[in-house]
RNA sequence: GUCCCCAUCGUCUAGCCUGGUCCAGGACACCGGCCUUUCACGCCGGCGACAGGGGUUCAAAUCCCCUUGGGGACGCCA
């Protein structure tokens, strides 16, 4: 990884900034914040608290997915605390669907989380009280611009080549609350903001670059960066991983901590999620909701593996049960880099896990998709062995579902290229053979069925391809199957015999 | 435009902090071979990268600077 140097020490000494925080306790006594404090075990024990903050405005999309990851990653290997907020200050676009959406995504990919969901909006009586002592104390101002007054200004700014901003306009004037205007922060004129990240080292940002920005909206509402710092102050959150959008965040929340007198959490950006244009991933690179993902047949802990090795590395491993991300899971692996979201790889690792988990698991996990395919199985047990002889050659449960159906519909259709090649008259033969050989088979399981086939390749003098094609196509309607023997013993015997029937009128009445 | 961040195979990445063990390792994809009753799995092999340029040094993927390229932010969104 490309570390600055001493990364490694700097979040040693932040984390034990944290070890004996009575007086962050204390401040907030004095101020009544405290029955808005969240309890949790032993943060003054040095506990990681870490928390996921989604607006609910839409899906669970990857990028924030991965950024929940992460915090809960991070909490549940250090014994720490992960936390839900909603943060849907933002009135117009939140929507209760999108809360529920958001749940279901983390449900999905098995994310709990300690304390919460707790929701801004029932908070807003704490940020005012924040608000008003910023008041009091000179760190914020009212502000009666209008909107056309402040566009005006950033046009200004842009057109002598700087950063669009208001231009503190009210910042002296000392007004005080009237009918529609707002209450913004006073950013200090010099100086310069910075902080150690814990992915990206020491960020520095001139508080110049900085405008007044708003805390209170003109209804009386909190804005984001003051919502986030008075949350994460009071729910005691000192790590923060997010994503890099957030970086020009940052200085706005330290900011506003410092001027409440706070110490500030250990933030730690990381780079965002991109496509395969190396744009910012969305929509018209394909899925990026995770449940998108649950319906394309990944299992979630294949996606969470994914995701978490998108942009996270523990050497060369690549594949990691649920348990190994907890328990090797390091915010110092972070890298620093935007990754390319591959969905390639993705089916790959889904492969892989597919492979790794017994068949029980996957039996259970492939239920929901045989249904929506409209596969009805009867019995459990036979679905666990034909899961056995798929899970080699499926990418997706979707695929799986697919692949099982001919175990337990009947085939309606045969391949017609494979039939062309081997539905020749002369396969008659050989499946009448093999049905012969099939039926005086007693136990008809895996090891078992070797030995007819042999006979009938000896007693008609053929290979086994002439015998072995027919019948596979006989028994699954296509050329590619799973492993004979082991397929014979899923479908037993007497539907093997059955179709094979089947076959045999199929071929004759070809003439 | 301004500020912030980033830069190793096509992609995800190891290595970078603590320079030499790296003519750069693993994985996905791709190509070839083996195995084989099909399709797969598996195994073996191949292709393929330190963005460019300057320094520093006996030695640089690793440290410094510049250039270029990419991303992000600049809202009474979060």
């Amino acid at each position: 990884m490309r570390t600055s140097g001493g990364k490694k020490k700097l979040i040693a000494a932040v984390c034990s900034q944290w070890l004996p925080c009575p007086a962050s306790d204390c401040r907030v006594n004095q101020t009544n914040y405290h029955s808005f404090l969240i309890h949790t075990t032993g943060d003054a024990m040095g506990e990681i608290i870490t928390r996921f903050p989604p607006s609910p405005t839409g899906y669970l999309h990857v990028g924030g997915a991965r950024t929940a990851l992460f915090n809960w990653l991070y909490a549940r290997k250090t014994g720490g605390t992960f936390i839900l907020r909603i943060e849907d200050t933002d009135l117009e676009r939140s929507t209760e669907a999108s809360v529920q959406a958001i749940f279901d995504g983390l449900e999905w990919l098995g994310i709990d989380w300690d304390q919460g969901p707790f929701y801004q909006t029932q908070r807003f009586d704490l940020y005012k009280e924040v608000i008003a002592k910023l008041l009091e104390e000179g760190h914020a101002y009212w502000c009666t611009c209008t909107p056309e007054e402040i566009e005006e200004m950033r046009e200004t700014a842009r057109a002598n080549g700087e950063k669009p901003k208001y231009n503190g306009k009210c910042r002296e004037r000392h007004l005080g609350p009237t009918e529609g205007a707002v209450v913004r922060f006073k950013v200090p004129l010099a100086g310069a903001t910075a902080f150690e990240d814990m992915v990206k080292g020491r960020i520095s940002i001139p508080n110049a670059e900085l405008d007044d920005f708003i805390i209170q909206r003109s209804d009386g509402s909190p804005t984001y960066n003051l919502a986030v710092a008075v949350d994460d102050l009071t729910m005691k959150v000192n790590t923060i991983l997010r994503g890099d959008d957030h970086v020009n965040n940052t200085p706005k929340q330290i900011l506003i901590l410092q001027a409440m007198g706070e110490t500030v959490p250990t933030y730690g950006h990381v780079p965002m999620v991109l496509g395969s244009d190396k744009a910012r991933l969305s929509k018209r690179h394909g899925a990026t909701s995770v449940t998108e993902y649950r319906d394309m047949g990944i299992l979630p802990d294949a996606m969470i593996n994914y995701l978490a090795r998108l942009g996270w590395s523990c050497g060369d491993q690549e594949f990691f049960t649920r348990e190994d991300l907890i328990e090797k899971f390091n915010p110092d692996h972070i890298g620093r880099s935007p990754g390319v979201f591959d969905q390639e790889k993705l089916l790959a690792i889904n492969h892989d896990h597919i492979q790794q988990k017994p068949a029980e698991e996957i039996t259970e996990a492939l239920l929901p998709y045989l249904e929506k395919a409209g596969i009805q199985v009867a019995d459990r047990d036979q679905l666990v062995k034909a899961v056995k002889t798929l899970a080699p050659r499926s990418h997706t449960l979707v695929e799986m579902a697919e692949n099982a159906r001919f175990y337990f519909e009947g085939i309606k259709e045969y391949d017609p290229k494979m039939a062309k090649k081997a539905f020749k008259p002369a396969a008659v033969d050989a499946l009448l053979a093999m049905k012969e050989a099939l039926a005086a088979v007693d136990e008809f399981t895996e090891s078992h069925l070797e030995a007819p086939f042999h006979a009938v390749m000896e007693k008609l003098e053929v290979g086994f391809g002439k015998v072995a094609q027919p019948l596979r196509l006989a028994v699954s309607g296509t050329g590619a199957s799973p492993g004979m023997y082991e397929m014979l013993e899923v479908l037993g015997k007497e539907e093997t015999l059955k179709r094979i029937d089947d076959a045999v009128a199929h071929i004759r009445a070809l003439g």
